[in-house]
DNA sequence: TTGAAAGCGATACCAT
DNA sequence: ATGGTATCGCTTTCAA
């Protein structure tokens, strides 16, 4: 690699000290540097084709500009998406985003904040994973800025954006029951995961208010990582059992895309043996034969908000927290009828 | 945010010299210092909890153990893969990966690569956007390592992994010939881009085997940034002409999301009516009531070939570059017939 | 208006 | 075996 143009090296070719240069470099025009020299300056350094090292700066001044973005899996797309706008809003303040998947693993979570942290990363936006509340009290007590989003710990006090989880499985589960169903199954991961129990607490609240009691054999859990193992069964224990349910209300997406391909195998049709409505959108239901009932999440407005409120936190450390919590809304179609 | 503990600190608390500390906690044992300074040393180093300041080892080395990641759009599907398996590649080198898209647009690849250079990554992984070429010799010519993934440029020598797109599309296209196609259309991106030239030399090598000749009639360009808008007009062109096509090949997976979409609103059967295959799998087939037919990227293959060339260039500036093409395969199903 | 020099944190050469 | 010190590139204080 060509060795890069450094102040210095303008320094000397200009003739003048490494300090004037950086004064008429970062100072713009009121750097107290006479004008002709400072015109000199710029056109040496635009000659050579300085850039200057953001990394001697980062030393210097103890800020890196860059976050650490670290989500369950980068390849799934509700992610995917939240990163992008993350990536986008990050930009506006010059920050520079560095990323890692968990994969809902403690352990894979706290090796990434290490590592970031080691590369002196200014904050973190986080979707935390399971198990990993004693990270972020570590994170907290080191007093290094972040932001959690999608879920968060509701027993400790820290910046948040996420979406009311309660509410939306709640209506939902309300619209199913509007539609006529008695029986409403549940398919949720098994999982302390604070947005995960708001969903499934959503979902029984609705029940209770309809005057029944949520039943323990209507609302399936499944494991994080055995998820194709798994979800076969469970939807044959909701749609096969004796009582049969007449609806699934499926607490993610990705738990819907293998739950209805189950449902397709089995010859359910979707809404006359099972209606169905879904947490989030996907591209992978635009084709599913029966347009789908879906939660749809505020995206962009967590993606922005979680990066403003860690700049501005970045920016004044004494900042009290904010805690963002923003409404999905139940878009309506055939298949929750 | 509270200070960090440096060298400094350890070296006061220990009372020896940082350079002391410092061979013990980057050299291990045979460090040269003695075995009960240096256990004293390693012992005060944990208590404080010393986290080596990444920053600092990097200005010092001039390494800064991360990989600009530039890619069309993080959020899209095929990019979103690709960059978890260069995540997890990349950690092996310890490595961490800063993302940016271009959203094919060269102005927005140009500002990446030049916020990536200041912030001193040690290389590049590219999927060049249009128009790039420039920005890729200037790359060159600053001698910092970069592996193109996807696309390349057929005229300049860099390094790059691809999927063989000319074979891919020309076998593709066969297959459609050999299911009896006789009017076969293409639709595929308005670009230079190597890649979809390539896929679009496949399509037209294969119909001249069979010995006919393209039709320009059946070869429908779309441009990037308005995919939404011309999409139905073309494959409208291509179905409802007097003389239509009864095979329909897309050069992307996004392509075939929108023109799939078009073709069932026409009421048109898959393959009945018209034979489809796409370039690229994605989720959103999975439930489309035809299984497609695809083009199946070796993605793993892809990401970590970039890492390795990648970082075995940094190590070695002077090695040869690496130009790897991996075959594509098909994956028949019904949509074909 | 200009510049010398300290310092950010870590490494490594060269003394002792 | 141990440590002083220059160095990486840049910012900033202080002095001239």
């Amino acid at each position: 690699m060509a060795k890069k143009v450094s102040l210095k090296d303008i320094a000397q070719k200009a003739g003048v000290s490494i300090a004037s240069v950086s004064y008429v470099l970062t100072k713009g025009n009121n750097s107290g540097v006479g004008p002709e020299l400072s015109e000199k300056i710029k056109k040496i350094a635009s000659e050579l084709n300085y850039r200057p090292n953001q990394i001697a700066k980062s030393l210097q001044s103890g800020k890196s500009y860059s976050i650490g973005l670290i989500v369950a899996d980068i390849s799934n797309p509700f992610f995917a998406n939240i990163a992008r706008i993350i990536e986008d809003q990050a930009k506006k303040y010059n920050y520079t985003v560095i990323f890692g998947s968990s994969d809902e693993m403690a352990s894979k979570s706290s090796d990434l904040i290490t590592f970031f942290v080691n590369r002196q990363v200014d904050g973190f936006i986080i979707a935390p994973a399971e198990d990993s509340l004693e990270q972020i009290k570590a994170l907290q007590k080191q007093n290094i800025p972040f932001v959690l989003i999608d879920r968060y710990f509701p027993e400790i006090d820290t910046n948040y954006v996420a979406t009311d989880n309660f509410m939306a499985t709640f209506k939902a589960t309300n619209k199913l029951i509007e539609s006529g169903n008695s029986e409403i199954g549940l398919i949720a991961y098994n999982s302390e995961l604070y947005h995960m129990q708001e969903r499934i607490n959503g979902y029984c609240k609705a029940i209770e208010e309809a005057g029944c009691s949520p039943k323990k054999s209507n609302i399936k859990k499944i494991d994080f990582s055995s998820l194709k193992e798994q979800i076969n069964k469970k939807v044959d224990e909701l749609v096969l059992s004796d009582n049969p349910v007449s609806a699934i209300l499926f607490a993610t997406n990705t738990l819907a895309l293998y739950g209805l391909k189950r449902i397709d195998a089995l010859k359910l049709k979707v809404p006359d043996d099972v209606s169905v409505i879904v947490f989030d959108a996907a591209e992978a239901f635009d084709f599913y034969y029966c347009p789908l009932t879906y939660i749809k999440q505020p995206l962009f407005e967590i993606g922005t908000n979680a990066v403003d409120i860690l700049v501005d936190q970045i920016d004044k450390p004494n900042k009290k927290l904010s805690q963002v919590c923003i409404k999905s809304t139940l878009v309506e179609n055939e298949s929750s009828k």
